[in-house]
DNA sequence: AGCGGATGTTGCAATATGTGGCAGACCGGC
DNA sequence: GCCGGTCTGCCACATATTGCAACATCCGCT
């Protein structure tokens, strides 16, 4: 009955709380069961483990098992409640576009944060973004360098804004960058709520060697008022659900394909 | 020297001691009882072996056993607990020196996070800061404008730090800064655990019309490798608890004034 | 809303481990 | 041979960890 251990020799505890913090940098998320079956000791045991790692910040308690630590407070938090399972989609199929060593530049916003999350137990990666909530999520991730583009904090983004901010774009070289926007407008364009996020939006889908935009399916239709310039050289967008076809021909005809995720 | 002695020639110490250090590396940990059957000794030996290596700082002793040191530092949220209370009290006598309007600079670490904390409610201030969590905390106050340096996140202060950092500092215009640090040495300096920390505080320290270091009591008379710079052009250092009166009188004759806050 | 199964909690007992003292074995030096 | 020092094992007792069982809750399903 020995699993990976060598035979009569027990797992010691910091062999398991390493093993479950693991799995939870691995999958997000792990049951009490399925750690007890493994390490072959009670599940009381287990929840003693997690207790401590949840003692000390490392995990968060959930009924059947422990999750990643959620940094993120009320109003973010709100939001990135909406349409959760569509955002989780999006940044699993984000996610599949990045390959371990890349450069990636998550911008700021509630979909792009579901994409960092689908990026967690990636190895070798450097991220750059501008949101303050992202960072503090990757820099927690082993073997992730994380790069914060600093600025003035705009509350309602809680993400760096301003020419800093743009400025500090054009130092980095970008593999693949993953940015918001406000709305796919019906004649098929990326739109944003305001100057600043447009502008900063238009010159990371310039400078990126490939750029898509993640826009859960809420973003359909509406109506912002500023364009993205330049929003065409993205190569894509990733959306939850297909939007209608009209609108995908009109986008794909100005260049970005349309990737689904599920 | 080597006797054998009976036909089951024991293992000498040295020769255990290469055992467990191997079997450690092999497998990230090593039991007790494990070991004890191995060599069939009884596991005081194995003990004693143990806490030798343990002093000399090869291996961490656990319960059951030995590990590689553990990869899990404090985390944050655990450090910001320890002496809560003084931090607290340093929090409140920095945020007595910061007026309405000011442009206040706070440090990383869990000292000058007790100082946003004490500022929140203030109004009409610009807060310039490295750390993330302190950045997050502060643009959720209405009334408060937050510039975040940019730069590479040091994962175990969830702060900027590095050139970026360094750079963006000597943009601004400082009325105010609350500086960490990672010990007040019995010759009163004060000193820093890494070369880009304590480059960035004597930058601050410089830069600002007015800096304070933040060190709670645990910090006095301990020693830590680098020095300061031009620490000395603060104005003070806030403690929670009177240090021993030689070090206020070194401190005080280089220049900084001693502040107890309660 | 109710029900059954899974999960969480708590107190307790059994077992494993940690610690310190002590005695014997062994080694090297005189 | 005697002596001091070190290593080792054994013992007794303190502490920590674990599993179990009884009961409270929660969750998903009808």
């Amino acid at each position: 009955m020995s699993d990976s251990q060598s035979s009569s020799a027990r797992a010691l505890a910091p062999r398991r709380h390493d093993e479950i913090l693991r799995r939870l940098a691995a999958d997000g998320s792990v049951g009490i069961t399925e750690l007890a079956n493994f390490f072959d000791v009670s599940r009381e045991t287990i929840r003693r483990d997690m207790k401590h790692l949840a003692e000390r910040g490392q995990l968060d308690l959930v009924h059947g098992g422990a999750t990643l630590f959620e940094a993120t407070e009320p109003a973010l938090t709100e939001r990135s409640q909406e349409n959760a399972a569509g955002k989780a989609a999006i940044g699993r199929a984000a996610a599949n576009l990045v390959e371990d060593g890349m450069v990636v530049f998550l911008d700021s916003g509630t979909t792009t944060l579901a994409v960092a999350h689908a990026l967690t137990g990636r190895q070798n990666l450097t991220i750059c973004t501008t949101s303050l909530v992202i960072a503090l999520h990757m820099c927690r991730q082993p073997h992730v360098r994380v790069h914060m583009l600093g600025g003035e904090i705009d509350p309602s983004e809680e993400a760096a804004v301003g020419i800093d901010a743009l400025d500090a774009i054009g130092r980095f070289r970008i593999d693949v960058a993953f940015l918001g926007g406000g709305a796919l407008s019906p004649d098929g364009e990326v739109t944003d709520f305001t100057r600043n996020g447009a502008e900063q939006r238009s010159r990371m889908a310039a400078t990126a060697a490939r750029a898509y935009f993640v826009l859960d399916s809420s973003k359909f239709g509406r109506l912002t008022p500023l364009r993205i310039q330049r929003f065409e050289l993205a190569a894509g967008i990733i959306v939850d659900a297909p939007p209608p076809a009209a609108m995908v021909e009109a986008l794909e005809r100005k260049g970005p394909k349309v990737i689904v995720g599920e």
